[in-house]
RNA sequence: GCACCCUUAGCUCAGUUGGUAGAGCACACCCCUCACACGGGUGGGGUCGUAGGUUCGAGUCCUACAGGGUGCACCA
């Protein structure tokens, strides 16, 4: 027997080892580039790796998709720093603004309490007392998992750091013009209270009765005839041959819903000839395109419903009775006035909902600050490829510029194209939100006033803007805001723009490009070189997954039944970058058997190979060193290519088919019969492959590797900063 | 409506630059042989959605179609 520990004679326990070995690393400091270098394990000038990890809600739990995204970033950030860079993974967390309000709301409303049963500032606070219970359980989470994070550097989009950040951030761009206060139509959401980003609504369909109605001598179709009290334009496309004989401006005496009215007859190419009569009547304090109409024409703009979803006194009877309700009487109205042409029952239309609360949107107008997107502005101190210091440009071509010229690349390639798409369509973006718990506006009013800067005015009198800002204004900053900025610290220096970013894809709006827009303004440069998009786990709602019933459930019940490590290679391995996972108990434990391979594998090893040894390799020993060579090679070129799901599977074959299946059951016969140079020959081959392998494997199933490498006779120092083998 | 993705073994999915189909699980039979039964061995199972095209050669590229899914836009 050589140095086998006893440990080896049990299978593997992944339960005793991975809080042991955890600790280890953290203990050492190596999650720390600083300490890294400091230690002599990276050169003070290496290249360097840096990433963020994209902040998991405060108040979320973990669930099977983070644990896929922890994973990838883990064995990226593993590989790097094993290459030898200087590698920094920064953690932190989302405050989420909505979400988080939304669910403390909920919470008190078990209790029968609302948040105006308390002061703005005692809401805020327990909302922030909620936070702070729920990101310790978050960051164990994400310590379950394995993660090499730098804790060190842990952020909070709502701490102090990033409000001075956000302060900082908001000033400057109101500086220069491109945030601005304005009354638009928004999105808004009665339920909630407060208004919401384009990109945060959802439509579904849904079936509703489509009315026609008789106005004077037109027909109009509508869904929504409780926002038709106030229509007094009547809008068709100038080239409509049916309605040639009225004129721009014309007014019509007609009856209408609470008696006689004078409609005028607006003329506009957005009219669609083929849909319904051709015509139809105009709300634009409630509909987008109604509203761009009105502007366009010059025409009143007057409000039909409250922003509790009621009737105004325009309504006349229906005043002050909820929309839901008022349809049905109003149709009745019509119908008794004769005003009703016909109904069309099965009409299937989009609804827009809020996708963080799930209620309808009703547009209304609103003072509301947006960041225009369009705006050209100067960017003063431009390391943009193309675009030189000083060049006029929007955010918007500044956004497309840096993906469009490849200085920033999106994986996989296709998503590139939802880019593009997307941000032809970005409209003024609405950054203000009327909830309490976020970073509050950082402009203040007195009369006419108004002061916009990281700290409050001095003087007397000033108030503060009631409105706190969208979720995403802050995260936007996130590569940056980590690293110190608005101080010009070392870590920003050394780490931005950040090598990766790896998120999924559902947030490449949301967030991805809004980084982009951030960053190319306050630090006129690309926030990272590369973007990697990994797919999304449907929930219980995605109809595929709700078919079978084996889908794995939470990550750390997986971790605590197979091992990180098995779960770790699971969701790895046959998972192509991009594509959606679906992923099954049985696959998970497939890879605790793998693990309890490599522990076999490494106590044959440890039994039989005493010591590396300098021997001379045998002819077919060395075929053997050649084929592990090409497959480090192999595997290195998969890594730079992020194509883990191919790398980790090759590392499964190579220890089972080959070094167990072949060279293991071969040496049996070797070390029994063998010649002396035999032997010597294949006790080297077996110990250094198998030592290297370790290294390979690592980033993928860093606990177990660790465990192993700390028998082995070849470990000097913590498995996470050997060098990955790029030769014997 | 516009765009993108998917369709490969019973199930879940790989297959990076085009070169005679793979994994895990499941299934059948054999083996508790001295690293490992969380193992080993043997075996069954696929006209790679359909129809064309390019090519010496296509699951892999092109076109059309069908089915499933996603994103964006939107109808008054």
């Amino acid at each position: 027997m050589g140095l086998m520990p006893e440990k080896f004679l049990k299978p593997y326990n992944s339960k005793e080892v991975e809080k042991n070995i955890y600790k280890r690393w953290e203990e050492s400091g190596y999650f720390n580039p600083d300490v890294c270098i400091k230690e002599g394990v990276t050169a003070p000038d290496a290249p360097v790796f840096s990433m963020v990890l994209p902040p998991p809600n405060a108040t979320g739990e973990l669930h099977i998709g983070s644990a896929l995204m922890l994973c990838i970033e883990d064995i990226v950030t593993r590989y790097k720093r094993m290459q030898g860079f200087r590698t920094l993974w920064i953690p932190g967390t989302d405050h989420a603004a909505i979400a988080t309000q939304s669910k403390v709301e909920k919470e008190l409303y078990k209790e029968k309490k609302t948040r105006h049963d308390f002061s703005r500032e005692e809401f805020v606070n327990i909302v922030h007392e909620f936070v702070l219970k729920n990101k310790g359980r978050i960051k164990e989470q994400i310590i379950a998992m394995g993660c090499s994070l730098d804790w060190s550097r842990e952020a909070f989009t709502l701490d102090e750091k990033r409000e001075i950040g956000v302060r900082t951030a908001f000033t400057r761009m109101y500086n220069a013009g491109l945030i601005f206060r304005g009354e638009r139509i928004v999105n808004w959401d009665p339920k909630l209270q407060t208004t919401i980003s384009d990109d945060e609504i959802e439509h579904k369909e849904q079936n509703d009765p489509f009315y026609y109605f008789q106005y004077g001598p037109f027909v109009i179709g509508t869904a929504r005839p409780e926002t038709k009290f106030g229509d007094k334009y009547v809008v068709m496309h100038p080239e409509d041959k049916r309605y040639k004989e009225y004129t721009q401006g014309q007014k019509i005496n007609l009856e209408w819903i609470n008696g006689p009215l004078v409609a005028t007859v607006i003329k506009d190419p957005i009219i669609d000839m083929s849909f319904g009569s051709g015509v139809m009547t105009i709300t634009p304090a409630h509909s987008a395109i109604d509203f761009d109409i009105a502007k366009r024409h010059g025409l009143d703009i007057e409000q039909v419903i409250d922003f509790n979803g009621k009737l105004l006194p325009i309504a006349g009877e229906f005043a002050g009775v909820h929309i839901k309700k008022a349809r049905p009487l109003i149709v009745e109205k019509l119908q008794k006035k004769g005003l009703l042409v016909k109904t069309d029952e099965a009409y299937v239309h989009n609804i827009a909902i809020n996708s963080r609360g799930g209620e309808l949107i009703e547009p209304q107008i609103k003072l509301q600050w947006f960041i225009d997107v369009n705006k050209k502005f100067s960017l003063t101190h431009s390391k943009i490829k193309g675009i030189k210091s000083g060049e006029e440009t929007s955010l918007k071509d500044a956004m497309l510029h840096v993906v469009q010229s490849g200085e920033i690349k999106i994986l996989p390639p296709q998503f590139e194209k939802h880019y593009f798409h997307w941000i032809e369509n970005f409209k003024p973006w609405c950054i203000s939100r009327q909830i309490l718990y976020g970073h509050r506006i950082p402009v203040w009013y007195r009369g006419d006033e108004i002061s916009v800067g990281v700290t409050a005015p001095a003087g007397e009198g000033w108030r503060q803007d009631e409105d706190t800002l969208d979720t995403w204004f802050s995260s936007a900053l996130w590569t940056f805001s980590t690293l110190g900025w608005p101080e010009e610290t070392k870590d920003l220096k050394t780490y931005h723009p950040t090598t990766l970013l790896e998120t999924g894809y559902d947030i490449l709006f949301f967030w991805v490009a809004r980084m982009i827009l951030m960053s190319v303004f306050h630090m006129g440069e690309v926030p990272f070189k590369t973007v990697y998009l990994h797919g999304i786990v449907r929930n219980e709602q995605g109809k595929k997954l709700s078919k079978s019933l084996n889908n794995a459930g939470d990550p750390l019940e997986m971790t605590e039944k197979y091992g990180t490590d098995a779960l770790r290679m699971a969701l790895i391995v046959g998972n192509g970058p991009g594509n959606d996972l679906k992923l099954a108990e049985e696959k998970i434990k497939a890879y605790k058997h793998f693990a309890n391979k490599l522990w076999n594998v490494g106590r044959f090893v440890l039994q039989h190979t005493p010591d590396g040894g300098a021997a001379v390799f045998t002819q077919s020993d060395q075929q053997y060193v050649t084929q592990f060579i090409a497959l480090a090679g192999d595997v290195a070129d998969d890594m730079e290519n992020y194509r883990l799901h191919l790398a980790a599977e090759k590392l499964y074959h190579y220890i089972w088919d080959v070094f167990a299946s072949a060279i293991l059951e071969e040496s049996k016969t070797i070390f029994k019969i063998g010649t002396p140079e035999d032997i010597a020959s294949r006790k080297r081959l077996v110990m250094t492959v198998f030592s290297d392998f370790l290294k390979l494997l690592h980033p993928f199933m860093p606990f177990i590797t660790e465990e192993i490498w700390t028998s082995m006779p070849t470990a000097k120092s913590l498995l996470m900063v050997e060098k990955w083998p790029n030769d014997f």
